[in-house]
DNA sequence: AAATCATATTCTTATAACGGAATATGCTTC
DNA sequence: GAAGCATATTCCGTTATAAGAATATGATTT
C-alpha cells in the first residue's frame, strides 16, 4: 500500500526535519547538515531513503547535490505532506530548524534562484 | 517526539485498516477479526501496539473487548488521522472494510448503543 | 467447577531499521 | 594526474517489528 510506504518515511525525527526544511524549496546536502547538526552519513542516508521512496529528487550541480521534494506527488503524499506542515508549525525543533535555515538562506541563493552558473568554487555552508 | 510515535502506528496496513473501521465507532475484537478477514493473534497484536501508544482505548463488556479511538486526541493526532480519513476513502481497501463492517453493523447496535445490558450471550459476528 | 467463548500473551523466527566508522565515488581545481 | 571537497556506500552491531503457533487469562453459561 502506497500509503504505508508513506508512513514509513515519516517515522523517523530525521526524515522529518529533512521534508519539514524541504517544504521551503531545494537545498543542498551540506546545509543540511549545517540546519539539522547532524553527521553527514546520517543526512546522506535518510535522503537516500526518501529518494528511493519517492518522496524526494535530487540532481548534481558540481560538486553539489540539490534535494527538493516530489514534482510530482501523489495525492496521499501530498495531503501527508500538508498535514506534516501544519503540525511541524507547533513544534519547536521544526521552527528552530527553519530559522538556522534562513541564516544561510543568503549564502545559497544560487540553489534557489536554479541557476548553475553561479555556484562558486567552494562551498560556503556556516 | 509524539508526531513519530503516531506515524509509527500508521506505517502498518492493518492498523490502517483498523483506525478507518474505528473512525465510524466503537466496535468489538470479534468484528474486526470478520470486517478484516484477519486472524486473531493479529489484530489482538495490533490493537495492543495502538493501545499501548495512546490512539485508541478499550473497555471489557463481558466477555467481549469494545475499542474506540481515543476520547482526547492530541491535535497532530487530530489532524493525522483526519488526514488519513480522507486518503482513505479513495482506497479500495478501506471501502471494503466499511461496506464489511456495514453489514455486519445491525447485529452488534448493542455495541455503539453503549448498552451493556443488551449485551447478547453470544457474539453474533458473521 | 467444568466447559466454552473472546481476547491477550509468550515464544520463536525472520526481516528491516538506525547509527557510527571506515571507505568509496564523482567533480573540480591546481 | 594528484589533491581536495561534497556526497554516497559498505560493514557492523544493536534494536525493533511482524507473523504464526501455542498457551494463558478472564468472563459466562451449564
Amino acid at each position: 500500500m502506497e500509503l504505508v510506504k508513506i508512513y514509513e518515511c515519516l517515522c523517523d525525527p530525521t526524515r522529518l526535519r529533512l521534508l519539514n526544511v524541504l517544504a521551503q524549496g531545494p537545498v543542498c546536502v551540506c546545509h543540511f547538515q549545517d540546519v539539522l547538526g547532524e553527521p553527514q552519513v546520517k543526512i546522506s542516508k535518510h535522503l537516500a531513503y526518501l529518494r528511493e521512496r519517492g518522496l524526494v529528487e535530487s540532481e548534481r550541480q558540481g560538486n553539489w547535490v540539490i534535494y527538493e521534494l516530489a514534482a510530482k506527488p501523489s495525492r496521499e503524499l501530498q495531503a501527508n505532506l500538508a498535514c506534516l506542515q501544519e503540525c511541524a508549525q507547533r513544534i519547536p525543533v521544526f521552527k528552530c530548524d527553519l530559522a538556522r535555515l534562513k541564516k544561510i538562506e543568503p549564502s545559497c541563493a544560487w540553489v534557489r534562484a536554479g541557476d548553475p552558473g553561479k555556484a562558486p568554487g567552494q562551498c560556503r555552508c556556516g
